[in-house]
DNA sequence: ATGAAAGCGCTAACAT
DNA sequence: ATGTTAGCGCTTTCAT
């Protein structure tokens, strides 16, 4: 990499010159400026990133804390900031917590040396689990300004982006009643979550609202096989007429299960999932969705963020956005 | 932050003295070791990366540029490469090229001014369509090592991962055809991509080989209705018994759609599509799969980048390494 | 045992 | 119009 030091020496100037110069400075001669910029452009000059965020104190880098890339909805968040930081000129640095508080801890803990200029996250299910927040607070108290999406730590003091859980599971629910349905299942793997827990009131709710209506909540652990598991409720279940799944895999084996076992879908039984669009056309009959619209969700999260790293001025109030889930019909409901 | 400056100012010491002092160097005195250690440590000092950065011309951070991250393959390759990257110290910066070569060349372009000590890629789709390098190799001229992992520009001299497309296919071929499958079809999406061709190709061969067969090749556009495609491809051809898919959705589409029919899978229909465990386990029967490995596709490209990085002796010869896929039977094949 | 100073690449206030 | 200098945070060589 060229500096503008070997420019200078080149060029037989001083090294500021030759900053001015490419930053289009008044003071320098209209010639200078010229022989300066022929230079730079022939050897492909790029002002060093690293020694402008140190003059700067500022890196244009974001830290993202993702608990599982692999997750779909989290993968499409993060395609959501990276094309958002990358309007704005932000690179994003991307560790991946693995669900683990230790990961997340130590991640916050690495990037809080300068790295990064503030941190976008979704909390670690076991951080969830145990409930600890001490580690985002001490970020935050060093200056560094978070935005968590999705799972988020309700008792931290930071802009947030959350989903509609709890109404998306009960409008769900709601839209299978009037369908006419009586044995509504809730199926999660995310039971752990606070995000599952949402949605599962959600359900719990609008069945509640129905008198005469019993809610019946599977949880299924996620190293057990899902397959047989949904399998063995419908043995023991034979009137389950809805489903309403918090996680994808299970709503897709849901159909398919059903499908398997000669199951009319969606005649005798409805299935509603959370899912991305191309997930739900994994299904067949296609899989009714609940959209989480993970993109924009990404991309709230980063404007958020670089809105807050850049405004110098006091410090506003924290906002929690709320995305609208959607509902969106398929062939697995009526 | 806390700096060196800070914490000298404090203990009226020098700022090398407390340099010193945190690095264990030998010159300085037991006491002052303790006081400035005690001192860093209520105010939880960590050494600015940028400031290192710069003085050591290194960054310890991987540029990471990949076409798709809604892809799970690519996903999962991430997940590897960020595991083993985290393992040595590296941190990722995140690109997402979303297939197209001008996004490649400008975040190519943008990192290579001195914020990552190398790259960790896959080439975008429509670069491989036309076939441009030229980014590449300035980079590495540049000084900036590149590791190429699935999608690789093979006329590019540098480290590449790869997987044992061709085979893959022809073996997996291979294998219904000793089921005793006479009419296998060849289903793919991803006709454009270098490993699309070579999945392609691998097919062909095996078929060809026999010569009572005939190779059958059908080509899905992205914005087809995959659903649609399969189900007239059945309807046209009632006598197909194998189908090998080059991609995961078509796979586990072709077996949902089989069964829609009443076709018996696998009594009548064996298939074989590249997919990770979770999503064979989507379809029902389980998909009989061909594993490409992704984790370790991305351990072996880190591991690959970071010798290369802190190797300063005589330039090595590049490497090729392929990574083998494994053949794992589910429940969709005989 | 401790400190001063230089240098990584850059910008900007301050000379000339 | 051009140059000198200081400083961002750190390490390291060279005084003292």
């Amino acid at each position: 990499m060229v500096t503008l030091k070997q420019l200078a020496k080149e060029l037989n100037v001083s090294i500021s010159t030759v900053s001015k110069a490419l930053n289009n400075s008044e003071e320098i001669g209209e010639e200078t400026v010229r022989r300066v910029k022929e230079l730079a452009q022939l050897y492909n000059y790029r002002p060093n990133k690293v020694a402008l965020s140190l003059k700067n104190n500022k890196t244009k880098t974001i830290g993202v804390i993702i608990p599982n890339i692999l997750n779909r909805f989290l993968a499409k968040v993060l395609f959501g900031i990276e094309r958002e930081a990358s309007k704005h000129g932000y690179n994003i640095i991307t560790c991946i917590s693995n669900e683990s508080l230790t990961k997340e801890k130590e991640s916050l803990q690495l990037l809080a040396n300068g790295s990064v200029d503030g941190f976008i996250l979704s909390v670690a299910e076991e951080s969830q689990i145990k409930n600890e927040v001490e580690h985002f607070r001490n970020t935050i108290t060093q200056g560094l300004p978070i935005v968590m999406f999705d799972r988020v730590a309700h008792d931290v003091l930071c802009d947030k982006v959350i989903v509609d859980d709890f109404d998306s599971t009960y409008n769900a629910t709601k839209s299978l009643i009037e369908e006419g349905r009586k044995h509504i299942v809730f199926i999660s793997n995310i039971y752990d979550l606070s995000v599952g827990k949402l949605r599962e009131h959600g359900y719990n709710k609008a069945i509640i609202e129905n008198s005469n209506l019993q809610p019946t909540v599977i949880r299924i652990k996620k190293e057990d096989d899902h397959q047989q598991e949904i399998k063995s409720l419908f043995k023991k279940n034979k009137n389950i007429d809805g489903i309403i799944a918090a996680d994808t895999s299970s709503s897709i084996i849901a159909i398919n299960t059903a499908v398997n076992l000669g199951l009319k879908v969606p005649k005798q039984l409805s299935i509603i999932g959370f899912a991305s669009k191309s997930e739900s056309d994994l299904a067949m009959p296609k899989l009714t969705t609940i959209r989480q619209h993970a993109k924009d969700i990404g991309a709230i999260a980063a404007e958020l963020l670089i809105k807050r790293i850049q405004n110098t001025g006091p410090t506003e109030d924290v906002k929690t956005k709320i995305v609208k889930t959607t509902l969106v019909k398929n062939e697995s409901t009526l």
